[in-house]
DNA sequence: CTGAAAGCGCTTACAG
DNA sequence: CTGAAAGCGCTTACAG
């Protein structure tokens, strides 16, 4: 055994993964690596695998379909941590391996999903619009299609339709631009019709608007209040501070590995069962800043 | 073949990997996974790794000896991109694997490195306090033993020598906390000692001092100016928008991945040496937008 | 050009 | 308990 380490020996994982039938790594497939929303989200992953002693590999699931189905087909994952909700579900169900859905999810994946609830977290923001006094409310969505927007649009109209309030939307895709596009379209409304409360379906459509809107002479929660969603890391120093739904990410990345672990753990006979209480769930909350404020009469911006 | 492919028959990665001794996979090794200055090199990395029939692992570099040491002994990457300057030279030297540094650099490494010159990028911010009219300048520095956070001190301090500027440094850490901290430092100092001018080693830390010194009654460009470094994503919509030092990362991460590749290529000898050119150098500019300003007299916050 | 054999470096089941 | 053999699923060099 001395000889052994004095030469430096090291095992070969590729020939020890061939003959165990197993890879010692999981793969994360996010839509969009870029995104700050996933970056903390990776780190926790990552943390967790190499805890397990497993290797993390990171792919943008929007790479093309061959290529998305090799990754979870050549036997180099032991298990996915998948936070993409559009892809194929042929491709995902194909893959048999543990998974677990974050964030994002697909009825049509068979697999366990780990995330908050999003239309009640909607709900949440427009209660807090409702409660400071606003009637007209806008929501800048997400994309069309994606699960995420569709769930914090539906909790939006449903809550302010509740409240009685008068509810618009404006369609964007959760970026800087979107954000400070919708903030152009508000700012051509007639300044009675303008919406007093904005919910902006991400953090980052949120900077945009209210970046846009200073830029445009108006003030923030002066003329209007903005609220984000998901509480990342700039949200507390913006100027101002942005209120928010907060989404516990290093949290979420965290369970979500462990519970792969898991599941691959089970698959090899290994351990008994699930560490994790796999009903354990993620709560999401209001973080009230400075860019909400109550409710005042419409006026134009000081240009 | 036609039964090939009906039968989904797929090459098993593993023994493959074990015949041909390679892995089909880059590495990238990063001090924190979640800052979101690595993101968009992540992303680049990644896209120019998936064009190449690489994989792409993700690791925090900052995960035990043993664990980073055998992240590129035991046959899984072909290739290493280091983002962190601060490993033992013994640990990635020792790894017989082709390496490039990017961003962050050690000299006791043998590899090659990519990335602006530190020093310059620091020059110019000076440079444009000093243009401003600034004559009292503070720097928000790095930590004290990372090489980037030395090279902008360095840089920050030369070339307010040699304009004859009353230079000092308040050492931090990159981070908000740490420019919201140096803020607190700089509003307790005598109003005729307070710098008019402010150089933060990142754009987080600048976030951090703009954002603090708004909070205590301070206006950004009016009673201070602030520079960061790196031009992030949100840079251009931060109140007021931040003028900072821009580094090309997406284009960092590409040429820092076809370079690997390259290497890789090289010694398998497939191709006929680099398609890149080795001493192509990355460039950062001044990016000049709203958080800085003329110098203007001290005065005390209205608070 | 085609096809069978050897071998990548491990782990595991089994014989001694 | 110890040690030699078989085999994981490929690729490659070689024999026919």
């Amino acid at each position: 055994m001395r000889a052994v380490s004095e030469t430096g020996y090291r095992v070969n994982a590729a020939a020890r993964d061939l003959r165990q039938r197993r890879a010692r790594s999981i793969l994360i497939l996010a839509p969009n690596l870029s995104n700050t929303f996933f970056s903390r989200i990776f780190a926790a992953v990552q943390e967790e695998a190499s805890a397990a002693g497993l290797t993390v590999q990171i792919s943008d699931s929007r790479i093309g379909r061959d290529r998305i189905l090799s990754l979870g087909h050549d036997g180099r994952a032991d298990g996915i941590v998948l936070l993409d909700g559009g892809l194929e579900p042929e491709v995902v169900n194909g893959w048999q391996l543990p998974l677990i859905q974050l964030s994002e999810w697909n009825d049509a994946y068979v697999a366990p999903h780990l995330g908050i609830d999003n239309h009640a977290a909607a709900s949440l923001a427009v209660e807090h619009l409702a409660e400071l006094g606003h009637h007209s409310v806008m929501h800048v969505s997400g994309p069309k299609h994606n699960v995420l927007a569709v769930a914090r649009r539906d909790g939006f109209l449903a809550e302010s339709a509740k409240r009685a309030m008068e509810p618009s939307v404006f369609s964007g895709d959760f970026t800087l631009e979107a954000g400070a596009e919708a903030a152009r379209r508000w700012a051509r409304l007639p300044v009675l019709d303008r919406p007093t409360g904005v919910f902006c379906a991400s953090d980052e459509c949120a900077f945009g608007f209210i970046s846009e809107s200073v830029h445009m002479g108006y003030t923030v929660p002066g003329d209007v209040s903005v609220i984000g969603f998901d509480d990342i890391d700039f949200a507390d120093r913006f100027l101002p501070a942005l209120t928010t739904i907060h989404q516990p990410r290093a949290e979420m990345g965290r369970i979500a590995a462990k519970r792969v672990i898991d599941m691959i753990r089970c698959l090899h006979r290994e351990g008994l069962g699930p560490s994790e209480d796999p009903t354990q769930s993620i709560e999401a909350s209001l973080v009230v800043r400075s860019s909400t404020g109550p409710a005042s009469r419409g006026r134009d911006a000081v240009t």
